[in-house]
DNA sequence: AAGAGCGAAGATAACGTTGTCAGAACCACT
DNA sequence: AGTGGTTCTGACAACGTTATCTTCGCTCTT
């Protein structure tokens, strides 16, 4: 900047009000400066700039997901990147891989950085720690899951409303042996998922079999054994819902090699990639990150922008693709 | 930090010390500093302090990736965080849709912001306008395709040696016939994948029929109804290779849909999700995402530790997995 | 012709931190 | 008591920028 002023023969300041387009620069003196600007091809010290600045903001997010690279994560993580990059911000990414110690790493170092606010999908049962940084204005949304013990914005599914409507799917087809393959219960979607479930069997009066529930499962080839459980059973189950991404790739995969894939229904919770190609297609609940994105990012910049309203809990719908393998009778 | 001086009741410098961990503090006074810096739930503000350190390094880099939410991108992005992670550097991530406006606006953004180092995914043909920031000392690397006009290091797959192969495997099971699938031959990629396809044809003594190929093709629906053409040629193909991804799906939605999915081969360059469910279950030639994003991290940390050795371009070899679309007989 | 009023430009301090240096306190020797 | 050397510690300037205030020169009143 000092380079730019001396060659325009001007001030700092001057060159600081062409940058920043304030007002009350002669059009002689813009031009010396605009042309000094790009033949020395200076940028602003974007770090520097808001450290004067007035309430400054960083113009940075900083972004948890589970995984970066995992299809739900990456596509909330493309919605939230182009609603930011509409007001010019721009956006930090981590992964936290459910592990509660990393998503508090991460955090303080986008904390480090000053970033203006921060979505995460929430690792950890407790928030507390983040008391100071909300109360400091940094603006806060939590998306997938709620915060633990910390009054913060949140966006989720409707997780209990896509379970009860893929039980009862199941159920409107004949079956009444249903079975359900869920995460770790301290994961509260995977709680909401067994929530739905029982609470469908209940509405319609179905025997709730514990044998059929299998949960804490945390990939796909534990839940492709425990697949093979339970068709080892005296009466397994003539369907299967399975809670999760990953489990319903383990769910296929061991219905596949049990030759079973056209003889037990399965619905899965979140789409799968290329599901419709799947021999039968596979039928999910599906959630739509990037609505979710989209709602996380508007919520966080309305706070930005100085809403102070009470906090917000958004519940995105979810929907019920039928493909095939939903709709196989008992 | 004033107030942490003022309640430890010693000078900024201290504290300073405190935080960097540098030598020369008693004992006592760390203990009464980091006290205080406890009580005010302090955080050293990570821009201000690099402002001053000499050579100072923001501990940031620059990802600029086709989508953020496309697979290979996402395995890439996932890759250089772990490597970054590791040495406490965050990353900003960004898409640009193969647009190469955006390309260099991300690439301003993250100049704006003194990114340490950018790692780029390159869209637009021409990276002169990178020449000034590289010399400014701004590590550079090209991924998945290499710079143009600028002498940078990068890492790509082997996509000649890929496509030759996908051939050549065609070739040994009986196919005459070929047809290749590309995307637009401006991305050198596509460039590279049609001319491995053409030399494997060439070595073999095959004949190359120009209707055959299908360039230009950027999304599923359209590589379908390339494929559907392609049928209605009187002399149809009896094996297709799809040079990319997406044209892979696509290639495999219009098969299915002419049921001709058992008796025409097809195999896809980079893999696709759930490939081994579909029926039959789709040979890819796959490239290794993560190991390029680790081999592109690492170079690019390597320039930051200060080599300067001459630039390096990185072939990551890529493997042809035949799980059953590829080894369909004519 | 003097003063008011205005717009343009720059001088200076400040943002939160670290580099540099000088001072203070202590130690062991003469 | 004086010397020289450690070891701690803090004052101060500096990083690249913006906020505030002052100065300067001009036009417009009366």
């Amino acid at each position: 900047m000092q380079d730019v002023a001396a060659l325009a023969g001007v001030g700092l300041k001057t060159v600081s009000r062409v940058v920043n387009a304030e007002p009350g620069v002669s059009p002689a003196l813009e031009e010396r400066v605009r042309r000094a600007i790009t033949q020395l091809n200076y940028r602003r010290d974007a770090n520097a700039s808001m450290l004067r600045r007035l309430g400054g903001k960083t113009q940075t997010i900083g972004l948890v997901l589970e995984d970066v690279a995992n299809p739900f994560s990456s596509a909330l993580h493309r919605a939230i990147e182009d609603f930011a990059r509409a007001r010019n911000v721009l956006v930090f990414a981590g992964s936290c891989e459910d592990d509660a110690t990393r998503e508090s790493e991460l955090i303080g170092s986008f904390r480090d950085r000053r970033v203006d606010g921060i979505i995460v999908v929430p690792a950890g049962p407790d928030h507390t720690y983040l008391y100071e940084e909300q109360r400091a204005g940094t603006a806060l949304v939590f998306v997938d899951r709620p915060a633990g013990h910390l009054d913060a914005d949140s966006v989720v599914s409707d997780n209990v409303g896509g379970a009860v409507a893929a039980v009862e799917h199941l159920l409107a087809h004949g079956h009444r042996r249903i079975a359900f393959l869920g995460d770790l219960l301290s994961i509260s979607t995977a709680q909401d998922r067994l929530h739905g479930y029982t609470q469908a069997l209940l509405s319609a009066g179905v025997e709730h079999v514990p044998s059929l529930v299998r949960t804490g499962l945390r990939d796909p080839d534990v839940a492709a054994a425990a697949v093979e459980e339970l068709f080892a059973l005296d009466e397994p189950p003539t369907a299967i819902f399975t809670g999760q991404n990953l489990l319903t790739i383990g769910g296929v995969h061991a219905l596949r090699r049990a030759e079973l894939e056209r003889r037990v229904a399965l619905i899965g919770f979140d789409d799968v990639p290329l599901a419709d190609l799947v021999e039968p297609a596979i039928s999910v609940v599906a959630q739509d990150p990037q609505r979710i994105g989209q709602a996380a990012a508007e919520l966080l910049f309305r706070r930005l922008d100085g809403d102070t309203s009470p906090t917000v809990h958004h519940v995105t719908p979810v929907k019920l693709i039928a493909r095939g393998s939903g709709e196989i009778p008992p």
